[in-house]
Order: C-alpha cells, then sequence, then structure tokens
RNA sequence: GGGCACGUACGUCAAUUGGUAGACAGCCUCCCUUACAAGGAGGAAGUUAGGGGUUCGAGUCCCUUCGUGCCCA
C-alpha cells in the first residue's frame, strides 16, 4: 500500500467520526466487560447560543483525551454531553429577532408566545456547539445529550425547589440586588462585573438643616438618588458633628424632612464625614436603614427612569439625565459646594455593560449557610475536589466558600425555569411540583404562578445528577448508582464559584454523593496580543479556522502541549510545528508500509528479545519507558509532558534512529526486521491516539495485520478501530538499561563523526576512515553495529584497537568512557581550524570542571550531601579530567 | 483598599520532594542522501526581572523593590 507524499487532515477527518458514532464507540454500553471499572466525566454545557472558542476547544480536548485513554484502558467511560438553556442570552436573541423581524416587543406577543419563539430558537441555532464537537472528534455518548430545559430535568429544578423550600432553604424577601436597567431582571453577584472609569465625579451636595443658619455638605457619585434620601449619616465620634444629631434637614427639590443620625459605619476621614442614606438603591446604606429603623424610599422603575417618588419635575427621566439636572437644580439654589473628578469603579452587567443599579427589591434567595458547610467539610475531611493545579485554586475555592452570601435565584426572565410558586389573591405562597399540587394545597383556590424564572445556574448546578435520570421522583436510576461520582471535571477558572461549588453543594444534598473528586482548571487562551480574545480587542482565533488551516489533531495536540491551568498566548508557529509532527507521523508510516511485502503487525515479534539486534532492544526498552512515563503524566493530569514524551520518543528516537538504524534491513527486504517496526508503529500510534484521534485511526486501519482481533478484551464484539484497541501500559520487563547504554555509546560515536564532518566541512557525499581506541567491551559492541556506523557516520572504514594509529592529519574528538576517535584528513585538513575546535571543545569541558572541582573541594558539600550525588559527580569529574587531558595531547600534538 | 498568581534564550513555553536550566520556532553552516524540504546533519544563544536572606547547594523556599495579570470589596 502506498500513502500520499504528505498528510492531508481534512480526508482522515472526513469519515471516521461518524462511523464511531454510529458503531456506538462512545457508548459505555461498547464495553462488555461486566467487571469494569467506570470513567464518567459530564461536559460544562455550553450555552446553546455558543459557539466554538478556543476555550472549549481547550476543554474539550483534555476531556476526550481522558475519555479515550480511559476507555482504551479497559474502563466503561462515558463522556456525557449536553447543553445550557442560557436564559439571559436566549432571551436577548429572541428579543432582537422580534425587533428585527416584526418591530415588536416581547409584551406585543405575550409570554406564552415568546417562550414558543424561543424554543424554536434553539431548535434552529442551538446545535451549532454540538455539530462542532463533532469535527473536534469529541468521543461524547450523544444518546446521553440533555438539555437543561427537558423534561426530566425541568422536574429535578422543580423537586429541588420545593424540598429546599421546605427545608426553609429558599426564602423570598426584599433584599437590595443588582438590577440590570436594560434586562430588567436582577442579576447574582457573580454575573455583575466591575469596570473602572477614570472620568467619574464626586458631587458634594449641600443640605439645609432646619432651625439652624447651617448646611451639611454630603458627597455622593449617584446625585440622583438624593431624592430617595431618608437620612443623612454622621459617625458618632465626628466631633464636627455631634451637635447636629438628632437635628432634622430640609431635603432639597423635595418636601421632605429627613433626620440627620450617628453611625458607626461612616468613615470620617472620607469625603465631608457626613453620607447620605438611600436604603432603596445602596446595600450598605440598607443595612444602616434597618439599625435606625428608616423608610425605604424606592425613586427608580425597573427601566432605570425615575418614578413618581422621585417628585414630578423627574418622573419618567433618565437616571443619568436626572443625575444632570439634580446637580444643575442644587447650582441654581446655591447648594451646590463642587464637582470633583473622581475615579470610580461602576458595577456593570456581565453581559450587557449596562450601569447595573442597586436597588430593593423581592427576589427568591437560596440560604447558603448548611450549604456552605457542607461543602466545606467535604474539603476538609477528604480534601475534594482536588484541584489541578491545586494552587491557587483550592485556596480561592474555600476562601469564596467562606464569604458566601446568600444566592439570588430569582430572574424576571420568561426563558428558563418558571418559578414553581403559586399564588392566591390574598398573596398567600403556595410551593409545589405542580399547579394541581399547588392548588389542592391552597383548597382549589384560583392561583396564578410566579412570573420569574431560575437563575441558569440553578438548573446547572443539578447537572452532576440531574442528566443521569434523577427527578426527584425516581432518585435512583442504573446511570446514577454507575457514573456518580464523575470523576473529574473540567473547566475554567471563571465558573469555580458559579458552578463547580454550587455543584459539589447540591450533589451532596440531594443525592448524599460527590459530584466529582477532581477538577482541573484550565488557562485561558489569551489573543496574539497576549489579551484574553474578545470581539471587541478583535483578536480572536477562531478553532474552527485553525482545524482548516493546521488539521484538529495538530490543534489537539498543541492545545494539549501547554501545561495545565497555565494561561496560553495564542502562537500559529507552534501549532504549526504539530502540523509537521503530524505529517512526520504520516510518513513514517509511509515507509513502513513501502517495503512490508509479507510483514504484518504482530507483538508476539517484540516478546522474545535476547536474540535481538541492538537497535531492537533499544528501542523496545525506550518504548516501554515512555509507555509507562506517558501513563503517569496523563494520571498527574500533565498532558504537556505526556505530549513531551511522545512527541521526542516518536520523533527523535523512532524516526531519527530506529528507522535510520534498519533501513537497510528493510529496504532489502527483511520480513522480521519490517514486522519488529511495524509493530512498534502500531503500539506508538496506540499512545498518541487520544491526542491525534483521526491521524492515528486513518493509519491504524491501513497497517497490515491489524483488524477487530486485536481490540482490548471489553470491545472483542466491535469493529475494527483504533480506539478500542487497549492503551499500551509499558512493561517494566522490557526495559534494557544495557542495550540503552550500549545504543548511547553507538549514538555518542555517531554524533561525534558528524559533528567532524560539518566542522571541518567534509561534503556530505565524502567516505571517511573512523578511527576509535576503546576498551574491548566498546569495541565488541562498535563492531556489532558496524554496518549501521558505517552508513549513519558516512564512514567507508572503521578501525578500531586500543590505542590511536593515525597521521598528524586528523581530527580527533574523546567519547565518553575513556574512548577516542580520529578521522584522518589528509590534505583536507585546516590545522587552524582543528586547533580551534580542540581549543573549543577543551573550554566547554573545562566550565563544568571548574564547577565540579569547586562542589566537591567545599568539605560541608560533600559531608553533607546524599553520598549518591556526591559519587555521581566525583565520576563526572573524572570523566571529563580524563577527556580534557586526552584533548589537550591531540592539542599539542598539532603544535 | 484586601488577597492571589506570574516575570526563564529575540519569541512561545518546560524544568517531579531544592541537586546546578531544556524544548519548539527563529538565527548561522552544510545537504533536495529513494518516508518526510511540513525534511536531514551540525552550531551559536540565558547573571532564570533587580536586590537581600536561609542552605553544602536556590529558577524552585523566605523578605524586599520593580513590572504584568487575575480575583474579591
Amino acid at each position: 500500500m502506498e500513502l500520499e507524499k504528505a498528510y492531508d487532515p481534512k480526508a482522515a477527518e472526513h469519515s471516521h467520526y461518524e462511523r464511531w458514532e454510529s458503531s456506538g464507540f462512545f457508548r459505555p454500553e461498547i464495553n462488555q466487560d461486566q467487571g469494569a471499572p467506570k470513567y464518567s466525566i459530564v461536559i460544562p454545557p455550553p450555552n446553546v447560543t455558543g459557539s466554538l472558542h478556543m476555550g472549549h476547544a481547550l476543554q474539550h480536548m483534555i476531556m476526550d483525551v481522558l475519555t479515550r485513554w480511559k476507555r482504551m484502558q479497559g474502563y466503561r467511560t462515558l463522556w456525557l454531553p449536553g447543553t445550557d438553556h442560557a436564559g439571559i442570552s436566549v432571551q436577548r436573541k429572541v428579543v432582537e429577532q422580534l425587533k428585527k423581524d416584526e418591530h415588536k416587543k416581547p409584551t406585543d406577543i405575550g409570554r406564552e408566545e415568546f417562550v414558543r419563539r424561543a424554543w424554536a430558537w434553539k431548535e434552529q441555532y442551538g446545535n451549532t456547539i454540538t455539530e462542532q464537537m463533532r469535527r473536534e472528534g469529541a468521543s461524547v455518548d450523544w444518546s446521553r445529550h440533555r438539555f437543561t430545559m427537558d423534561e426530566d430535568l425541568s422536574k429535578a429544578v422543580r423537586s429541588v425547589f420545593v424540598t429546599l423550600y421546605n427545608e426553609g432553604w429558599i426564602y423570598k424577601g426584599l433584599r437590595i440586588v443588582n438590577w440590570c436597567p436594560k434586562d430588567r431582571t436582577v442579576l447574582s453577584d457573580l454575573e455583575v462585573k466591575e469596570e473602572t472609569k477614570k472620568d467619574g465625579k464626586l458631587t458634594y451636595l449641600k443640605y439645609p438643616v432646619i432651625d439652624t443658619d447651617r448646611t451639611i455638605t454630603v458627597a455622593t457619585t449617584r446625585p440622583e438618588t438624593m431624592l430617595g434620601d431618608t437620612a443623612v449619616a454622621v459617625n458618632p465620634k465626628d466631633p464636627r458633628y455631634t451637635d447636629l444629631i438628632g437635628k432634622t434637614i430640609a431635603l432639597p427639590l423635595t418636601d421632605r424632612e429627613i433626620p440627620i443620625i450617628a453611625d458607626e459605619y461612616v468613615d470620617a476621614e472620607f469625603g465631608t464625614g457626613a453620607v447620605k442614606i438611600t436604603p432603596a438603591h445602596d446595600p450598605n446604606d440598607y443595612q444602616v436603614g434597618l439599625r435606625h429603623d428608616l423608610p425605604q424610599l424606592l425613586v427608580m422603575n425597573d427601566d432605570g427612569t425615575m418614578n413618581a417618588a422621585a417628585g414630578a419635575e423627574f418622573v419618567g427621566i433618565d437616571r443619568f439625565k436626572a443625575r444632570d439636572m439634580v446637580v444643575q437644580r442644587f447650582d441654581e439654589l446655591g447648594l451646590l459646594e463642587k464637582v470633583d473628578d473622581y475615579e470610580i469603579t461602576l458595577p456593570v452587567c456581565e453581559r450587557c455593560k449596562t450601569i447595573v443599579e442597586p436597588i430593593l427589591s423581592d427576589q427568591w434567595f437560596v440560604k447558603m449557610d448548611e450549604m456552605r458547610d457542607m461543602a466545606l467539610g467535604l474539603m476538609r475531611a477528604e480534601g475534594v475536589p482536588h484541584f489541578s493545579p491545586q494552587v491557587p485554586n483550592e485556596k480561592v475555592y474555600t476562601a469564596w466558600l467562606e464569604n458566601l452570601k446568600d444566592w439570588t435565584i430569582s430572574r424576571q426572565l420568561w426563558w428558563g425555569h418558571q418559578i414553581p410558586a403559586w399564588y392566591d389573591a390574598d398573596g398567600n405562597v403556595f410551593v409545589a411540583h405542580t399547579e394541581k399540587e399547588a392548588k389542592e394545597k391552597a383548597g382549589g383556590k384560583e392561583l396564578t404562578q410566579d412570573q420569574d424564572v431560575l437563575d441558569t445556574w440553578f438548573s446547572s448546578g443539578l447537572w452532576a445528577f440531574s442528566t443521569f435520570g434523577w427527578t426527584g421522583e425516581d432518585s435512583e436510576t442504573d446511570d446514577l448508582n454507575k457514573f456518580l461520582p464523575t470523576d473529574v471535571l473540567v473547566t475554567g477558572r471563571d465558573i469555580i464559584f458559579l458552578w463547580v461549588s454550587r455543584m459539589m453543594m447540591l450533589t451532596k444534598k440531594f443525592v448524599d454523593k460527590k459530584a466529582f473528586e477532581d477538577v482541573i482548571v484550565t488557562g485561558t487562551v489569551l489573543g496574539k496580543d497576549g489579551k484574553p480574545m474578545s470581539k471587541s480587542r478583535n483578536n480572536g482565533v477562531d478553532p474552527i479556522e485553525m482545524f482548516d488551516k493546521f488539521g484538529v489533531d495538530a490543534t489537539r495536540i498543541y492545545l494539549a502541549s501547554i501545561a495545565t491551568g497555565a494561561d496560553i498566548k495564542w502562537n500559529d508557529l507552534l501549532i504549526e510545528t504539530y502540523r509537521n509532527f503530524a505529517n512526520k507521523i504520516w510518513n513514517a508510516t509511509r515507509f513502513c508500509l513501502l517495503n512490508s511485502e509479507g510483514a504484518r503487525v504482530d507483538h508476539a515479534s517484540l516478546m522474545d528479545r535476547a536474540g535481538l539486534p541492538l537497535a531492537d532492544k533499544w528501542i523496545i526498552s525506550r518504548l516501554n519507558q515512555k509507555a509507562i512515563d506517558v501513563n503517569k503524566s496523563l494520571a498527574k493530569y500533565e498532558f504537556h509532558a505526556a505530549v513531551s514524551l511522545l512527541y521526542h520518543f516518536f520523533w527523535d528516537d523512532f524516526c531519527d534512529w530506529y528507522i535510520e538504524l534498519k533501513k537497510d534491513e528493510i529496504n532489502a527486504g527483511d520480513v522480521e526486521a519490517t514486522t519488529r517496526i511495524l509493530t512498534i508503529l502500531e503500539i506508538a500510534l496506540r499512545m498518541l491516539h487520544p491526542f491525534m484521534p483521526y491521524l492515528t485511526e486513518e493509519l491504524w486501519l491501513k497497517l497490515p495485520g491489524t483488524s477487530a482481533e486485536m481490540l482490548a478484551p471489553a470491545y472483542k464484539s466491535a469493529d475494527a478501530t483504533i480506539m478500542l484497541t487497549a492503551f499500551p501500559p509499558g512493561d517494566a520487563t522490557a526495559i534494557d538499561a544495557a542495550a540503552e547504554s550500549e545504543m548511547q555509546s553507538v549514538i555518542d560515536l555517531i554524533k561525534k563523526v558528524r559533528n567532524i564532518r560539518a566542522e571541518m566541512n567534509i561534503k556530505s557525499g565524502d567516505r571517511v576512515a573512523v578511527h576509535v581506541a576503546a576498551s574491548a567491551d566498546m569495541r565488541a559492541n562498535f563492531t556489532a553495529n558496524e554496518a549501521q556506523i558505517k552508513k549513519l557516520a558516512r564512514a567507508d572504514s572503521i578501525v578500531l584497537g586500543d590505542s590511536l594509529d593515525v597521521p598528524k592529519a586528523s581530527a580527533k574528538a574523546v567519547l565518553s568512557g575513556g574512548a577516542e576517535i580520529a578521522v584522518p584528513l589528509e590534505g583536507l585538513i585546516d590545522f587552524g581550524k582543528e586547533r580551534e575546535r580542540l581549543q573549543n571543545q577543551i573550554d566547554k569541558l573545562d566550565t563544568e570542571l571548574q564547577r565540579l572541582k569547586g562542589q566537591l573541594s567545599n568539605a560541608n558539600f560533600v559531608e553533607r550531601a546524599p553520598v549518591e550525588k556526591v559519587q555521581e559527580l566525583k565520576d563526572r569529574k573524572e570523566e571529563i579530567e580524563q577527556q580534557v587531558k586526552t584533548l589537550r595531547m591531540n592539542l599539542d600534538a598539532l603544535n
């Protein structure tokens, strides 16, 4: 069989995925071994509105590598896919579509119709990301795909809500919340981001104190909220104001009179030391208000305009316009003291960037006290979840839990899980699984359901168990018993709080299991400018474009080559490296196939190693050592270490040395030699498979001798595929230190000769004679491998002896183990150049020697360092001294 | 304001419990040698941001300065 000269990723990516999927290879049921241990991962469900970005590609690659690796190890694996209904995002899409196509507002068509259209939107556009995941090669079980608003998952949501309500962990109440006036909904603290504004203003307003000729000045960044002031507070210890405490202010622009109160909360150092108190529009003021029993005066509508309570003059005016008006009116009244420039940090809506308004509002909350203790308990008692990398994630997680506040779960949206609470005409609340149940509780009264929906994270917080069939009614399902706890969760830093912590808590609470043992926290993929990718910066890199340009496999293994958790600045040049690597693998296979007549992959060919040539013993030893190391690295989630091992094994050991050493035998049609190289290649492909699924499958199927019979025992009945072969565990008994050291010595010799050739400008076509002075053992080794040495060093003769007998016109070098080589260069040698070359080598060795001598002459070192370490240095020193001595003699001989 | 990371070759990144710094790409020289020029052979290149400390020994641990980034208030 002959392959194309260069690897074309698109051809390989074309058909394998469909075959894998339709053959059921991704399903745990493919595993026929009843006693197989399970391995499960649930995907962090991407938003249905989303399309694939590099962050997904990175996380999916990790999950897929782990899943494929464990599947090959014989585990019953399940990687469960799904999508999230993404409340605000979908709602916004539908609102936009409605406006664009029909110039209508949601209220024009009503809730029912709106929700119908949201579903339609989801059906039409919501599978973009799942299609893209197929391209990635993600080995997820599509038959178990879940959506957070599926019927069963919605049942789970209602069950959880009802239970938490009945236990008093969910409550409704008036609180200061983050209000987005554009989306007209409340946001949780985590959906609010900070933005620094350099051009902010700090406005100083003077309030007249009744029955005096004095005014009191307050500083504020939000002057319009003064319309809702119900007090002015000062620090009780502040001598400037003690005589004013208890007096009353005539609040300008209103007809209200408000008290001056004393409260420790006021920082006498900041501003004027007097603070306006607006309990309905500021969380701190709200607390002060509660302490002093102040009225809570709401002066804003839900769209950010002022309401009637703000006074007739301001009704319907936007909050920022009202701000300017208030300042202007104070100025006219002579009550504006000054306006300072002031850098301020503003809360903004994470999604639409609108400035968030703290506002007093009636909302649903989850009390977090017990749940927090549960999560902290798990961490303290069992160290669960175990974070990779542990630093700093574990600390960030626990610190956040320790300071956890109650969670606002209601959202003023139509798209999502409507809150299962019903009200009668008197406002009594009935929380139930269904309207029917609520009516029964209410004694048959007419009820209306709460208009709000739940925070999207409420349903995704149940993801670890709701996806396995838990509805609250069926609390024991096969999948739940089989696959929970999941083994690892792979996610970004940004949702440790939003999702990881809540899933941990809710899973513990409702099924009394750990949601997952481990958490891998991935880094951020940054744009070429080193900044996070974003539309506004226009520095995004589209994974699909990278797949098209370099191939899926190259993209995957490049992403895997970055240390877990580290941020990565995108760099096309490096992905190109792995595109080249894929081509290298392709061509190495091509070579093996070119001369494979009569040979086939046969694992028995590697079993009886005693009689094999050195190169074979060596590569088998290296292969098994690498397999052991790769497994270890993957177990520690050190994907970059595994990639580095595989890259260098394949390119350096297998291609540069093994193939080159065996080339003559293989070209000559040596069936045994070809069988071995095919077998070693086959094992290497298996190790590469989790990282490069398409390429390895494409090549594996082409190797002679591969068939369904080679699959791992658990998958015996499946069709032929590399993805169900056994992942090489590595055989410690195949590690052959003697062979490795002998081979190393051959490699050293060849490299030294090559070095002489290059530095002395010997034409590549010219053959040389190589003289070697070495011990009897080394000579025997070189004799045994004479043909290979001649070929790779481009020598026409090798002269072995216990000392060198060569003309002066020779280039010389030393080998480790006390050996010495010379290449006679009659007529070709440039003595000046040779002197320079020898001196150069002496200098290098001398630098190391000086350091070694320094260390060994330090009595403290010799005394305190481990003996092996000291011996190691002593041996090294002796070796170098010998080499330097030889090189000096050679140099002197030239002078 | 509080907390946490990070700073290594021109660039992007590695370096197990402290053991004396590596890879890739780039650069220089040579080679289209029948698997691969997306390749092969050889080579040059770092006071590990600066300073101090602990230690026989520090990129790694501690302190400090500078710079960058993130999280929380």
